[in-house]
DNA sequence: TATTGTTATACTCTATAACTATA
DNA sequence: TATAGTTATAGAGTATAACAATA
């Protein structure tokens, strides 16, 4: 089943994204919470470990915006992946209130697996001609003016 | 910060898809968390909503199969949203272990709500010019066979 | 015997409010 | 006073295993 309205008329951008959606739905999220269980991550620690800047680290507080959840959901989170040794709290030497997090080697290399594991295009997409392919990237680009 | 890999050379299809992520994580996840909101439903129980037919009704076991998760699991959101008065569990006469679940007139006006907001393309989508909006709908409807 | 759905259990996710430490 | 993060608490989501009813 589809979450598309079967019988309304859609705008061409409306048909677009709704046809995005389930794209996403169907193939993107399946994939999402496979990939986290093969590396035994929950998909909220997974999601934490794709948004922390493998170089520079980033705030309790950020990384919570990023989450689009409250700081003390963080807290959790955190305590989950420090407990495997896959990210570390540094305090802040220019404000000691806040806690740096930087991902750990191990951390890191296992953003590297995830986000390779997730950029294989799904078939839908892989099936299009070449030409469409750019075709679609380029439209895509233009979106989010890349 | 985005989840792409900054350095690598992506595919196009490639580099769509990893666009169309960014899109639904940027926009369409937000906006699926203030909308579940403004209903005062919680996500599972909103993406509940959406999956059920509004004609049929089905299982249980078939909703969780479209949810991705298990029956128990089910059976609590189904709880809820039954609380609700949104759905009614109502035993299939053919086989007495299967209920089919059904939606309330209400639960079925809320389903309405949920697809008319959801359905709104994101700005990205709408600041394409119309050809491009026809281009990108053409190749998102081929690519899903639509 | 096999299948549908529920219950029991345990853990994770989530927000609100109160708190500590620092600014 | 204001801000960053934690803790306490409560409720919801999640899977596994055991179970009852039905096939």
């Amino acid at each position: 089943m589809s979450t598309r309205p079967t019988s309304a008329r859609l705008s061409p951008a409306a048909e677009a994204w709704s046809l995005m959606t389930e794209l996403h739905q169907s193939y993107g999220k399946p994939r999402w919470f496979a990939v986290s269980a093969e590396l035994d991550l929950s998909p909220p620690q997974a999601m934490a470990l794709l948004r922390l800047d493998p170089d520079e680290g980033m705030p309790m507080r950020r990384l919570a915006g990023a989450l689009h959840c409250d700081t003390s959901n963080v807290t959790g989170i955190v305590d989950r992946l420090e407990d495997r040794a896959l990210v570390e709290r540094r305090t802040d030497p220019h404000d000691r209130r806040v806690k740096r997090l930087v991902l750990t080697e191990e951390g890191a290399e296992l953003r590297r697996l995830l986000l390779e594991r997730l950029s294989e295009p799904p078939e839908p997409l892989r099936r299009l001609s070449a030409d469409d392919q750019r075709a679609l990237r380029d439209l895509m680009r233009r979106a989010l003016r890349r």
